[in-house]
RNA sequence: GGCGACGUAGCCAAGUGGUAAGGCAGGGGUCUGCAAAACCCCCAUCACCGGUUCGAAUCCGGUCGUCGCCUCCA
């Protein structure tokens, strides 16, 4: 039985989905600039969730959003000098590679806002004629704002548990728009001028931010869906918005029935993010630790605590990933050690099942692999245990590979080696040290055991 | 001010009533020509105070400290 903790209850629930096919929407990246390993933590995350629901049967239909047009992304490309859809398309091919070397499975649709903008005009109209939305004069624009109408619907804040006039002391209204209430958001913006917009029933203008959410989940997930992901920082107000925008528009309560949020990244006591500018990237810590080295780093800390990013603690989580590999790939005959791997099986899963307690499932991996090592030191062949801990690692995105980018000089090492092993017969000490350590200066380290000299890359 | 989270060994981090998982680092062994890897052993009474209980890191009350959201944010 699978739990999830659920924002809407917060409360453990059992998950079980209503159809067939598990409908889970992922709020996607505004890409604007590069992604910082706090996107990491939130991708890898509810890449777990959509794994482990797979590795349990389910077949999930996922589809997680690009937020392509915006404030930010508007005043970098004109800052930069380049069209938005140049900017655009630039760190959305970087977040795709991002999330290709993170071992991230693709998302069965990845839509981008602005190829959907009828759907979310009709939304808005539909809202507008419903009364929970009103036009409104802009005096930044020569066209008309839209906004939604949070009095309209009597349980706006259920996701964020705040009451509306809770909400009314925090607002903000910026200058230049005619909110009937501060709590009030834009559903739809009057286009400033030389800004890119659409025709509208109110003039050129752009979608607000939340609604292309609500446009998305219901075009290609439907109504309801199953689960919604996205970080913490997102439950108010983007979320709450959504919740109302999609279920005074649709009707069909809830809109969403496990709402899912992961913690943030903390560097030392503050929270990373862009504007505090204490971020790295994802291709920094790429290139410090690797796929693996990032996703265990990120699988240390449950995911709805806040996850601590040190040298220390990445550096750590490399270290981790290299002692399964080593467990896993270590070449061995074939046997399960007399290994009981239904147990593992089994912990693995309760683990899991526990609100997704990666901690706890990482033990297990990491028990197995000690039992793995054992039984191998023992002369016992382990292949079929090493074989169940790459699938176990795989629900975990984990993909314990070795090192491949020194195949083209494979055959030089070899010889190398073989010379290597020959001055140490002969023992030339002295020069085959040399050997050893002038490979080890090349990322080649050496390893001599009882069936002969193994090599690996670092 | 409103809502929420957290404080467990040198570092990271599970555990939410029955006497502290796991990883990293460190120490001692085994193996090795020496290493490396691996294996074995060692390394905490859970911020503080009070209470409930046969029994609490785990429940209740309080104190101190840290952080997040309420404005763009994974």
């Amino acid at each position: 039985m699978i739990r999830f903790t659920n924002t809407l209850s917060r409360q453990v629930e059992e998950f079980k989905p209503e159809g067939d096919t598990v409908t889970m929407y992922v709020c996607g990246v505004t890409p604007y600039d590069a992604s910082h390993i706090g996107h990491a933590m939130s991708y890898v995350v509810f890449d777990n969730v959509k794994r482990y629901l797979m590795w349990k049967g389910f077949a999930v239909k996922h589809v997680q959003n690009f937020t392509d047009i915006d404030d930010r992304i508007i005043e970098r490309a004109n800052r930069l000098k380049m069209t938005t859809d140049e900017l655009v398309e630039k760190y959305i091919n970087m977040y795709c590679d991002d999330m290709r070397d993170l071992n991230i499975i693709p998302p069965d649709v990845y839509p981008y806002a602005t190829r959907e903008v009828p759907e979310m005009i009709e939304i808005i109209s539909g809202l507008i004629e419903k009364g929970y939305a009103y036009e409104a004069p802009s005096h930044l624009s020569e066209w008309s704002d839209v906004y939604y109408r949070v009095s309209a619907k009597k349980d706006y804040g259920k996701l964020s548990h705040r009451t509306q006039d809770s909400l009314m002391a925090g607002a903000r209204v910026e200058s230049g728009e005619e909110k009937e209430t501060p709590a009030d958001f834009a559903l739809w913006k009057g286009a400033k001028k030389d800004e890119p917009s659409w025709d509208s029933p109110w003039g050129k203008g752009r979608p607000g931010w939340h609604i292309e959410c609500s446009a998305m989940s219901l075009k290609y997930l439907g109504e309801r869906i199953d689960i919604h992901g996205g970080g913490e920082d997102l439950i108010f107000p983007h979320h709450e918005n959504e919740i109302a925008q999609t279920e005074a528009y649709s009707g069909a309560v809830p809109f969403v029935r496990y709402w899912l949020h992961n913690a943030w990244v903390k560097m030392g006591d503050e929270k990373m993010s862009k504007s505090l500018g204490n971020f790295i990237t994802i291709r920094d810590g790429l290139n410090k630790v690797g796929g693996d080295g990032l996703r265990l780093w990120v699988m240390t800390s449950h995911y709805r605590k806040p996850l601590s990013f040190s040298e220390a603690t990445l550096e750590a989580a490399k270290n981790g990933a290299d002692r399964l590999r080593t467990a896993a790939r270590t070449p061995s005959e074939p046997g399960d050690g007399g290994i009981d791997l239904n147990t593992f099986r089994e912990r693995f899963a309760a683990a899991m099942d526990d609100d997704l307690n990666t901690p706890q499932a990482l033990a297990v991996l990491f028990d197995l692999a000690k039992e793995i090592n054992r039984c191998r030191d023992e002369g016992k062949g382990v292949a079929g245990a090493q074989a169940f801990l790459l699938e176990i690692a795989g629900v975990l995105g984990l993909k314990l590979e070795e090192g491949g980018a020194a195949i083209e000089a494979a055959p030089f090492v070899d010889l190398l080696v073989q010379i290597r092993t020959e001055l140490r017969a002969a023992k030339q000490f002295a020069l085959s040290d040399r050997i050893r350590d002038g490979l080890a200066g090349l990322s080649i380290t050496l390893e001599d055991g009882p069936q002969g000299t193994t090599w690996k890359q670092d």
